[in-house]
DNA sequence: ATAAACCTAAACAAGA
DNA sequence: TTCTTGTTTAGGTTTA
């Protein structure tokens, strides 16, 4: 920072006492002490506000991100379930890194949102960038979550197999040593257990239709009954069943334990820890036996993909389907270590239909209190429903053997698989990619087009107090841009925020010395004496600038692109780009057509995010701050003193959502330039 | 761990 | 004197 300012800082002010702290407040007494304490850590950002709203807290930011996640896991699974039946497709689709999202999904818990949140939720743009950012995240959190599950896994295998089936893992570390000595039994024990399960009906089990997610899971749950009495028999060197709770999750064995096991309710998601074991039903490792599922599918395999084995932690490298074919029935046979991956899986799927029900619910209470009519409490309900393919996970996937390679949560990669997110009705489309969480600088970063963005979503910022996930900067300078003259007073900004965005209704004050603070502190903003005042250009070059380091080839944001699922996000960025590039005011809803520009998608992601810059940027010294603005347009300084009015109130009692939308036309530039905009 | 970019708060100065 | 406009600092958060 002192980088940036430094330049200018030969400022002689006699400072010297305000220096550090002057803890004078004359300021509007919003944000009385140092900021501190309002922006609460990590969901600051939301929280912009928050000095005067503080609502955001970290958790509920959290919670927020949950959600964003769930809903992407939501329409993974209805993609999968749409599309999927076809094992090929998901060939096609893994193309991309392989998503395996709905796990990660699953280690969520659910917390709860004040309604001001909610709207924040529902925000486009937000929810597109949470989309972006949960994906990357996801993936990461599903690669961890895998090799932990495999690691409970084979512990926990051993652990059953001492002790029994209510063996908790906790015990592990006994089990540990109990089940060194105990090995070579194991194994015998596990190879008839194995072979006693082939027997029984390592078929499939019939999707039973469950109504409600939950029921899915106990059947099929199933696991081999069998499997646990013989453990039994081994004895396990003491273990509390108690503990066997902690599991859920991996809850295997479960079944066996069976009556016991339930007594003891989890703590956190009852639901799962119940579903594991019904009784026996051979059904879950009947997938194992991939081998000859496999077989069948002729030129690809549901678990392979991108030239490696997706089985749940494996990731093997196989140059062919044949090698991976033998890989797979060398190192995937069925033994009790893969059937107890599968079992893992089938819990992850549970507990990710049963928190997807969860969220479900939640989602649709939320959107029914906004007014934004979910069109499609559907969706969802239907994957817990007997649908084809993605339906109940659970059952579909692991019985059927076919199915079940599938069912493992890989998502189909996402970018392939054209989603149509349920987007609430009252948003645009482009709402839709709008992920959410988005941080507010994200479509800085993504270089996305705010014109366009805002141009889709303008209804929705004018009426909904939610702050846009623009910065500041970015703000401004698509104020000044959207003028004819590309220049703006001063106090026309503040009257651009306000007409624009119900968020800056609020804590004038506060947002106002931001956006003085910007102009001054941002090289790109240049002021222009004007006989009457002064007014504010923006110097484009300055502005691309300071773009390039962000953005560029950041792997991530690439990744988040790419698998960003929607590709309309790609569209609406790429409109974008091209229209804030070459002229801004095409942002308009009617020339940039989502629509209009699909075969454009397939943009890579360097031109997504490339820094578009039509000035041909020779990178060469940026002059000084005044240097006269570059921007092709000559500055033209406007003679019309702004008109102040309007604006002064300072918390424009926009006290309701639908406030002042219809608000202060007093910008004749704007309304040119956004029809429509003050329909609604 | 660090730097960069952002954001918020606040002190000040100049001018109306 | 008060308010507006600008400029700077400072400190905190987030992200790469």
């Amino acid at each position: 920072m002192m980088v940036e300012s430094a330049s200018e800082t030969i400022r002689s002010a006699p400072s010297g006492q305000n220096g550090v702290g002057s803890i004078s407040g004359q300021a509007d007494g919003s944000g009385g002490g140092a900021g501190t304490v309002g922006s609460g850590g990590t969901g600051r950002d939301s929280a912009a506000g928050a000095d005067s709203n503080g609502e955001m807290s970290p958790a509920e930011l959290l919670h927020f991100q949950q959600q964003q996640a769930l809903q992407v896991a939501r329409q993974f699974l209805l993609q999968q379930a749409s599309g999927l039946s076809s094992p090929g497709n998901n060939d096609s689709k893994q193309s991309a890194s392989a998503v395996q999202v709905p796990v990660s999904v699953a280690m969520m818990s659910p917390q709860m949102l004040t309604p001001q949140q909610m709207q924040q939720i529902l925000s486009p743009p937000q929810l597109q960038a949470l989309l972006q950012q949960q994906q990357a995240l996801m993936l990461q959190q599903l690669q961890e979550y895998y090799k932990k599950q495999q690691e409970q896994l084979h512990l926990q295998l051993l652990t059953q197999q001492q002790a029994g089936k209510q063996q908790p893992k906790e015990a592990l570390g006994n089990k540990q040593l109990a089940f060194q000595q105990q090995l070579l039994q194991m194994q015998q024990l596990q190879q008839q257990h194995l072979l006693n399960l082939q027997r029984q009906g390592l078929v499939s089990l019939q999707p039973s239709q469950a109504s409600g997610p939950l029921q899915t899971l106990p059947q099929a749950a199933v696991c081999p009954t069998d499997l646990p009495q013989l453990w039994k028999g081994e004895g396990a060197p003491g273990q509390p069943a108690e503990d066997s709770v902690k599991q859920e999750g991996l809850d295997l064995t479960g079944s066996a334990t069976t009556a016991t096991s339930f007594a003891a309710p989890p703590k956190v998601s009852p639901p799962l820890s119940h579903h594991t074991l019904p009784n026996g039903q051979p059904t879950v490792l009947t997938p194992r036996r991939d081998s000859s599922s496999h077989e069948e599918t002729p030129g690809s395999h549901p678990l392979y993909g991108h030239g490696e084995c997706k089985w749940p932690g494996c990731e093997t490298l196989c140059e062919d389907l044949g090698q991976f074919i033998k890989h797979l029935n060398t190192e995937h046979a069925l033994d009790d270590r893969s059937t107890a991956q599968c079992r893992v899986q089938m819990q992850v799927v549970q507990q990710l239909e049963i928190q997807l029900a969860k969220e479900s619910e939640r989602l649709q209470a939320m959107m029914a209190h906004l007014h934004m009519r979910p069109s499609e409490p559907k969706p969802f309900s239907q994957p817990l429903n007997p649908v084809p393919g993605s339906s109940s996970f659970s059952k579909v996937t692991i019985s059927a053997a076919d199915s079940f390679p599938d069912g493992l949560v890989h998502p189909p990669t996402s970018a392939a698989a054209p989603v149509t997110p349920l987007r609430p009705p009252g948003l645009s489309s482009a709402s839709l990619h709008s992920g959410g969480p988005a941080r507010r600088r994200s479509s800085d970063k993504f270089c996305s087009p705010i014109s366009s963005e805002l141009a889709q979503n303008h209804e929705f910022y004018k009426n909904a107090d939610v702050r846009p996930p623009f910065t500041y900067a970015s703000l401004i300078r698509q104020a000044i841009l959207e003028t004819p003259d590309r220049q703006l007073t001063l106090n026309e900004i503040y009257n651009w925020f306000t007409r624009m965005f119900a968020y800056f209704r609020r804590n004038t004050a506060t947002w106002k010395n931001a956006v003085r603070h910007n102009l001054s502190l941002h090289k790109c903003f240049v002021r222009v004496e004007n006989v009457k005042g002064a007014v504010w250009t923006v110097d484009e070059r300055e502005y691309q600038k300071r773009r390039p380091p962000k953005m560029t080839g950041s792997p991530t944001l690439v990744k988040n692109m790419i698998s960003g699922l929607s590709y309309g996000a790609l569209n609406a960025s790429y409109q974008a780009a091209l229209a804030e590039s070459s002229f801004p005011l095409l942002s308009s809803p009617g020339v940039l057509n989502p629509g209009s520009a699909g075969s454009l998608l397939p943009l890579s992601h360097d031109e997504v995010g490339a820094p578009v810059e039509p000035l041909p940027s020779n990178g060469s010294s940026s002059p000084p701050r005044l240097s006269p603005p570059q921007y092709s347009h000559q500055v033209q300084v406007k003679e019309e003193p702004a008109e102040a009015e309007e604006d002064r109130r300072p918390g424009p009692p926009l006290g309701p959502p639908n406030p002042s939308t219809a608000g202060p036309p007093e910008d004749r530039d704007l309304e040119e330039e956004l029809p429509g905009e003050e329909l609604s």
